[in-house]
This record gives structure tokens, C-alpha cells and sequence, in this order.
DNA sequence: TCGTGCGTGTCAGGTTTCTGACACGCGACC
DNA sequence: GGTCGCGTGTCAGAAACCTGACACGCACGA
């Protein structure tokens, strides 16, 4: 520790505070998938695969946050171990609708309580109120920015060009 | 696009959306501090300096959200480029004491007023009070986690509650 | 009809970041 | 004194991710 004091107000920004609470959000869950011998980003996309089954590698891409390229590879790993499965070639445009494999499924059940008890210690602090008031505050942050509104639940609200 | 609707309730997870605003902020960050050739944890790392000059690397990183390696690296090269300096070797411990040079310090004011910006629009949507509630909630949710008091701002947990 | 725009999958290369390991300085404790 | 734990800086090597680029399918409007 090098620093003595210096209180300023770096931490008075909501900005930072966000990246923060994030960061410790992926720290905790790196921390609980790591002995199931899984990411992030792999939780990420079974998740995705599972409440919507058929999405394509740019779908889950973007559902991940991730480029689809990089979810391309991973999606190469994941259906080479077994975890889920695409066609070879597309019926109708160029998408691969991915699925999950029974395998698949049960590595995500597992993985999805030890997510679940992360979340749960996470919000541990605050009651069901703030809970809301939480999400509230911080759906308005996301649209507020840049706001990709098909990502924000799947029906469009509004969104056409 | 190829999923049709299925609004399922993957994004009434606190966490995902925690992950959704955390990512938009950093495009949005991302956007307006490429023009000015710098890159998120580069701003960052200035950012912390000109706040708690004499930071040590590992002091950095830890405030950057990065390993002390990746730091390192970063440092290196901002030393290189004339935009932080530290002494060859250290006084006391191991630790090197990094401070901004003018040139840094001039670059990160145009910086500052970028991300500034990009703040503010994210919290556009929100009042005072609001805003504040954000903060309160924020800061339980990474507290609840974890939480590395060191980071929260030398003192440990002088806010109320 | 054709052309334009958009979304998708994919290949290649490069960059950032991380994991693992080692040596050193300092403080606490035996 | 000696030793143990902790934090720091540093050197690799590896993994994850991204940027850039190309070809293709589909929907839309001129």
C-alpha cells in the first residue's frame, strides 16, 4: 500500500462505480464457474441458449457482449465438447440457429445455481423495493447511451427505420 | 435477426443488467476517447494519478480493474510517450511512485471533459435524488460482493449506513 | 428488374490482457 | 536473530478478444 489518504472524489462518480460493482460481479462469478471448468462468456452463452433457443452466433454475440467472432470460436469449442449443436449450413439466409445438447443443458444447470447464489449474496443488502428501484435506475443509464433497444427484451418498442 | 420474440425473463437479472449498462458505458467511453488516441484504462489510470499522485503500478491496477502485469505494460508505454514519470528505482520499498508529467496532465484534461460528457448523458434521465439513490444502491450491490475496502477510498466505510 | 443496404459467417493478423513463476523489500511474530 | 506472510516489480508464455476484410443471402425501394 503506497497511498496514506487522499479521499478525493473519484469515487463520487457513478461511472467509476459502475465499472466497480461490474467488475466484482465477474470477479465473484469467474470465482464460482472456474470449478465447473467454465467462463464467463460460456455462462453467458448456455443462458442465452437456453431461454432462446435458435439464435445465431451474432444473436449471442451481442446477448454477451462480445464480438462475433469471438463468439464464433467459442461456439466452435462449445459444440466440439459436446454442448451444443448447429446445422451445417443454413436453411434459409446465412444464421445458424444454435441449440443446446442435452450435455449442454446439464453443464448450464449447475453452473446456473452456483450464478444464481452469487446474484442472491449480491442483492443480499437490499430490499425487494430497491431491487426495483435498482433495476429502474439502471435500465434508464443503459437507454440513456447509446441503448440497443433489441437487446432490451426481445419486442421491439417502438423501433423501426 | 433471427429470433422472432420470446421476451423471456433472462433480463430481469439484476446482474445481467448490470452488465449491460457497465458495457454501454464502455462503448460509449470507448467512442469518444478514440479521437483523442487513448483507450478506456489509459484514461483511467491518468485519471487516478492526477487524483492520488504517487500511485505505485500495483496501486493502478487495482483502481483500473487490471492485473499489475497489464498495468505495467500500460505504464511503460505512457512513460515512453512522456505522459507519467517515475523514479528508477525506490526510496523505500519495491514500490514506484508514479506522477503525471504537464504533457499528461494536458492530455487527460481533454479527456476529462470528453468522458465527463458521456456521464452526463447517462445520467440525463435521472434527478438528484435519483442519481443519489443510484449511488447508495451501487455501492451495496459491490459492497455485498467482496468489496476490497482499499479501493473504496483509503477510508473504509466512512458513508453512512 | 436491378441495385443498394444490412446482417451473417468466416478467415487472417494483431493487440490486449491474463496466468504462472521468480526475486526482492518490509513488517510481524517465534 | 531468524522466519514467515504479504505486497511489489518483472519476465516469460498463453489465452482471449478485437480490428479489418471478404463473400454471401435477403429485403427493400428506385
Amino acid at each position: 500500500m503506497s497511498q496514506e489518504e487522499a479521499g478525493v472524489d473519484l469515487e463520487t462518480s457513478l461511472g467509476y462505480l459502475l465499472k466497480e460493482a461490474s467488475s466484482a460481479l465477474r470477479v465473484a462469478m469467474e470465482a464460482v464457474l472456474r470449478p465447473l471448468g467454465m467462463t464467463v462468456t460460456q455462462y453467458s452463452c448456455l443462458e442465452l441458449l437456453a431461454q432462446r433457443p435458435g439464435l445465431s452466433s451474432s444473436d449471442l454475440a451481442r446477448g454477451a457482449f462480445v464480438t462475433r467472432q469471438s463468439m464464433n470460436v467459442l461456439l466452435q469449442a462449445m459444440e466440439r465438447g459436446g454442448y451444443v449443436r448447429r446445422p451445417a449450413e443454413a436453411s434459409v439466409g446465412k444464421a445458424l440457429p444454435t441449440r443446446l445438447t442435452p450435455r449442454g443443458r446439464r453443464s448450464l444447470g449447475k453452473a446456473t445455481v452456483a450464478v444464481r447464489s452469487v446474484e442472491a449474496r449480491m442483492l443480499s443488502a437490499l430490499t425487494r423495493d430497491e431491487q426495483s428501484e435498482a433495476f429502474r435506475l439502471l435500465q434508464s443509464m443503459t437507454r440513456a447511451l447509446g441503448d440497443d433497444p433489441a437487446r432490451t427484451g426481445g419486442r421491439l418498442d417502438g423501433r423501426h427505420r
